[in-house]
DNA sequence: TTCTATATAGACAGGTCTGTCTGATGCGCA
DNA sequence: TGCGCATCAGACAGACCTGTCTATATAGAA
């Protein structure tokens, strides 16, 4: 039973040697996530994670740097989570695509859930040339790719639109829990999905 | 023509007499809604405004209480621009919800758009309790009311259903909108509908 | 005009922010 | 043993934050 203090329920195994940059990278996207990115400032960051300022700064150049290393680490993790559990949960690929919603219920629902890292991210610094709102466009591009490759191996006659369909209602699923608080968002979004994929299936 | 500075490209008329009150609450919309509530300071909006700090503290108790304001404004002038607006743009109740994403298009496309204030404001006030977020709620309670009532209008077999649908697209749009900036966003959303639509009605 | 209500500028307190600097401490490795 | 490196604690600068205070100005009503 690993503790559960981490943006998600993920258990990160227990890395034999983290390094004091691991840590705070790891510290810091959990409270980012949760408190905000300008709320939460560097001194609470060290405090939580237990290291010396002048550690941060000397393998980061600026809280801006934490933050996109943050974000990064969030990426990688949370899509490989995110792939695998999708694949483990069903074989066909037209049963995959309805099991992203699933996916996303399991994730919406746990205790730290708080909306998507990246669109609050791209809240706070709604500039797009900045690194941090960027970290975020590449993490859609990215699921949104996923989608587009399951939606094709499950023969959908135009893939591309189904993944963007899909993919909309996912978005619109997390902001919506995000803001309301309603547990049933997923499940919305998963009867809605089940429409579009009898339209763009067969 | 009227100055564009605003949230929203909405003609707001020129108010005869605008009250101190009234200039601190549009500009606080204004600035807030552009850079963020936390990374914008109470200086920088009194500036902007061209009033004294004891003005607000005389209408408003703290920085919470303008952003409650701010929000409330926000809401009511939003949602009565896009009633107005899908309302306007078509007289069958089964065109207006489609115009519901044309409308949609409009606004994500104006120069001034950034995403969904109440989204972003949730974002960064993250406990449910808060009556910052709380704004959020409300105002996507009233959008939610807007839309099953159409689909109602429009004979949906099951207009909750199609309604929270539909909703999951507008949301879903907004949050890509805002990350992405995807200028298609919007246009995605409206072919999703139009099947979710086609197997809601009739 | 005089009184009153409202708004003004600007200083101020007390706190927090990021980022820099100094000097001490521990620890692996030769 | 002693060298070197990473990290430590903590002070510090300079900026910015919210909210309070005082003292002044202005504009309308009596």
């Amino acid at each position: 039973m690993s503790e559960s203090r981490g943006i998600m329920n993920i258990d990160k195994g227990t890395s034999t040697t983290a390094s004091r940059r691991d840590i705070l990278v790891e510290t810091a996207l959990d409270l980012f996530y949760r408190d905000g990115f300008h709320a939460t400032g560097i001194d609470r960051v060290l405090a939580e994670a237990g290291v010396a300022k002048m550690t941060l700064y000397k393998h980061f150049r600026s809280k801006d740097e934490l933050i996109v290393a943050a974000l990064r680490l969030h990426d990688r993790r949370f899509r490989e989570w995110f792939v695998v559990a999708v694949e483990s949960r069903a074989k066909k690929p037209r049963k995959r695509l309805l099991a992203i919603f699933s996916v996303l219920a399991e994730w919406m629902n746990g205790d730290s859930f708080q909306g998507c890292a990246f669109a609050k991210a791209a809240a706070e610094y709604g500039d797009p040339a900045n690194p941090i709102h960027r970290a975020g466009v590449e993490h859609k591009r990215y699921m949104l790719d996923f989608i587009v490759e399951q939606a094709r191996a499950a023969g959908a006659r135009n893939p591309r639109k189904l993944a963007n369909g899909l993919m909309l209602l996912v978005e619109g699923a997390i902001a919506t829990a995000q803001v309301t608080g309603d547990r049933d968002a997923a499940d919305h979004a998963r009867k809605a999905a089940k429409v579009l994929l009898a339209d763009a299936i067969r």
